[in-house]
DNA sequence: AGCCTGTCTCGACGCCTGTCAAATCAGAGA
DNA sequence: TCTCTGATTTGACAGGCGTCGAGACAGGCT
């Protein structure tokens, strides 16, 4: 997409420690700007939100592609190519018990992302 | 892009109050993730993370594109692309004073998608 | 008025992406 | 082993997106 430098050293979203400051609060370093800009992509797209948005909330942590895919006008194929997108954005993460595959959020990368939007209470 | 039912009715992101619960608690209804999705969208590239964060974090809350183009390898045009977009997403407003454009934050949308994003502290 | 500088718009190019149908893989059960 | 169901992969197509150069517009000069 951006033909910009693209980080040679990916930043890992899903280590323990925060990887910025928040964006209003210090500039984003270039470097760390592709692996962020990675992860809003990913959520960058109505269905991909919503199952995003399934697989959090889901009871027990974790969501059923059999769940998933009912739940929009989609083929499976495509519900399968939005999973493994969010997959890809290190997310979700998946795994196949027996006939059926379960998707469950990455917390972490989630909470990197909403404090790197996080803006000051109203003080401005 | 996703050709889903595609919200007829804008959220509007703006708004004061917020659109919704943090994606972890409750699934995002399907007319308010396309306009979540077009905001997470225009983060979703690493040049309009950068600028975006360059705006929100400057000096007075306000970036001059005089000082924002040439922190990129990328030609005026297309800056001044990637702000449209970022201006069309909500997540900025600009003004131009005499010769030069100013760009400022618009912090209620980057609040909303904060809380979006929000996961409880770190009781599972 | 005429010119210069800063910014945006337009048109074009190639890559990327969302979608589907068809084919393939993975387990479970008979 | 064969078959059936659930999920993913592959291949193809249309449309979207990031980028640039050329041109247009805006405002401040002289």
């Amino acid at each position: 997409m951006s033909k910009q430098p693209a980080p040679l050293v990916a930043i890992d979203l899903n280590a323990a420690t925060s990887c910025c400051a928040p964006l209003a609060q210090r500039r984003v370093p270039p470097e760390a700007a592709g692996a962020l800009a990675a992860a809003f992509k990913a959520l960058g797209d109505p269905v991909r939100l919503q199952l995003m948005s399934m697989i959090a909330s889901a009871g027990g942590g974790e969501a059923c592609v059999c769940d998933l895919t009912p739940a929009f006008d989609l083929t499976g194929p495509t519900i399968s190519h939005h999973l493994r997108t969010l997959r890809e954005a290190g997310l979700v993460d998946a795994e196949r018990r027996g006939t059926w595959v379960y998707y469950r959020a990455r917390p972490g990368v989630l909470r990197q992302l909403a404090s790197l939007l996080a803006v000051k209470p109203t003080a401005s």
